[in-house]
DNA sequence: ATTATTATACCAATCGTTCGGTAATTAAAA
DNA sequence: TTTTAATTACCGAACGATTGGTATAATAAT
């Protein structure tokens, strides 16, 4: 049979530019099709259901890469927990454009979008928070303390990412990410 | 001549909450027509020029509520500064419903909103970094302490409404005001 | 020849916006 | 005191453009 034009993973990636950066309402099927690379018609015939499963399958995408870059990493017990800390930030860095990115987490979590898709986005913090939870642990804190730095973590990101796209620079990104180490010294 | 049907206040008000819930792509003016309590045809005789000027209206309606009861509130050398911690975290959580809320800075700093209304966002972040950063030196930290826990504040609000909102739980925001209330205790 | 993929054209519904006209108030004229 | 004019606020209906979504025909590969 014919081959795709476009494959899956570049697909999804192209779509999760555009709906990370304007959102659920603010994307329409003309900028879906323009950024990945197919027209309207034919993003159809791989998501017959349309923009719901088109989105539906990029936050599956995202979720399965913090599954992958984030939780299965932090929770490696066969690296060390400072180790894990670097790649997972450098994961992360890579993930936002070093603080110049918005989340899709965040544009999909408005009111247009957290209805449809809220499962999805609970389970993708979910799986942050408990992947940082397991790296406090193993960095020696006591569960109270590795839980709260987990979505301590969760939250420098969420909120830097925010604070440096309205003050327009990513200094507050790049210091949040500093404290973020600054939180996992070994005593 | 005639009275309006809806003064000011309340309509920026009901304006506001279908902009902070759904954004500027997600608010269609038929929401605002119904949320305001105004026909559509009479938001255009209020605001001439459309949807870019209610939001534009809306922003400068918050960019004043946060001069008076942020900025103003915690420069007011007359209060004592616990005192003055207490009345903006008021003030906040009133703001937020209690962290059931999303800003409307974050809702509004997506892809399609930045670009049109980035001076207006960026001025509502300083002017909130700038009250804590007085704050902070009232309770006798250094400039440079007292200014990376303003932004920590910031931070701390955004990144954990989002939270909030993703976890379907305000628990995150409510330990995020109790952790700002923590930073400024004196030694 | 068959099948997967894509492109063009199209649709109803909704979008932001505009327009003609009405309702309510005030001030001046009769 | 009543009437008229002027002013402003409001609204139903319609505008062209764009939305998400669907046909159907053409193309490319096995």
């Amino acid at each position: 049979m014919r081959p795709q034009k476009v494959e899956d993973k570049a697909l999804l990636i192209g779509l999760m530019t555009v709906l990370s950066s304007k959102g659920y309402d603010g994307s329409s099927l003309n900028e879906m099709a323009e950024s990945s690379g197919l027209q309207k018609a034919s993003l159809y015939h791989r998501f017959p259901a349309g923009k719901k499963q088109i989105t539906s399958a990029v936050l599956n995408y995202v979720n399965e890469w913090i599954h992958t870059k984030i939780y299965l990493l932090l929770i490696n017990q066969s690296i060390a927990p400072s180790e894990r800390l670097n790649e997972a930030i450098e994961n992360i860095n890579s993930l936002y454009n070093d603080g110049d990115s918005i989340c899709i987490l965040r544009s999909l979590s408005m009111n247009t979008g957290i209805e449809i898709f809220g499962e999805q986005i609970k389970e993708a913090m979910q799986l942050w928070i408990n992947g940082f939870t397991v790296l406090g642990n193993d960095f020696g804190y006591s569960d109270i303390v590795a839980v709260e730095k987990a979505y301590q973590v969760l939250i420098n990101i969420q909120g830097s990412l925010i604070v440096s796209k309205g003050l327009n620079s990513t200094n507050s990104y790049k210091a949040a990410v500093k404290a973020i180490q600054n939180m996992y010294k070994i005593e």
